[in-house]
DNA sequence: TATTGTTATACTCTATAACTATA
DNA sequence: TATAGTTATAGAGTATAACAATA
């Protein structure tokens, strides 16, 4: 079976939204109603980039300075993060998960997977294996972050 | 190769959100800055399904009622869509896509698509099949929309 | 009384433009 | 002057609650 670009692309522009509103249902209801996917994501990375600086974050998650400065503040305002100062260059914050923060990242994340997971039981272990394959081949393709403003990391 | 639940479902709840940023990115910026992927997405339904009620397109969505009604407000003052009377029920609309509309429509998804197909191009027709497949798995379990309100359609 | 749709209100997400502080 | 971050402003997406019109 070959698959054109185009066949590939149409199928990606219905399925993906599609999945994309599920998970976002998903957090905003029942279980886990504490993070939107941007404030999810967010912590996520700062989890794993600890004081990292507002570009760095905007920079990894698509997003302009203001946007990003903006999902900070909500963040901040519900005491799952804080900026603090960074003596190497005082121009720069140094954004870090607080333990609260990083508690309701733990349980958005295991509700969040719990319930894609239970989904996902359903496709068999042939049709999970062709996904987490497709998975690898999108992220080689999307990964690439859009750079805004700043080039290097 | 066997996969778990819990390892395909990490893997899509780190790979959709980026796919997502970029179709979302693509569509405000270049080629075709005229729609939104809600708006995207209610145009193509009500093309495929000309004349639908508000809770159809909101059911087919998993939007809540409002929210479909705000959404219908924008395409609507920018042309795109019209509200018509129904008959048959007067407490139900009849959303129609306009001319104008349509020629929004046509153009976005070109665009988008041919964004698309242009970076699945890098993948070789493995990797295309492969996401095929993967996708095909994914409707069977995600397409089953949330059910707001009306349960029936 | 039940159904369809809308308005009122309130968040979050996101952008561009203009600004401040530091280098 | 260049970089990091913020504030100002604006529009879209989304929800819940309350309401109007029709059945």
């Amino acid at each position: 079976m070959t698959v054109t670009p185009e066949e590939a692309a149409r199928e990606l522009l219905e399925i993906v939204p599609l999945i994309m509103r599920d998970i976002r249902s998903e957090m905003r209801s029942q279980s886990s109603p504490d993070l939107t996917i941007p404030q999810f994501r967010a912590l996520a990375f700062l989890n794993r980039n600890e004081g990292s600086s507002l570009l760095k974050v905007a920079n990894h998650m698509g997003l302009t300075p203001p946007s990003t400065c903006r999902l900070m503040d909500g963040l901040i305002a519900r005491g799952m993060m804080t900026r603090q100062d960074n003596p190497a260059d005082r121009r720069c914050v140094r954004l870090v998960v607080t333990a609260r923060g990083l508690a309701i990242l733990d349980a958005s994340t295991r509700g969040t997977l719990a319930y894609l997971a239970d989904k996902l039981g359903n496709v068999g272990d042939d049709g999970r294996e062709v996904i987490v394959k497709a998975m690898k081949s999108l992220r080689s393709v999307f990964a690439t972050g859009t750079r805004i403003r700043a080039v290097v990391e």
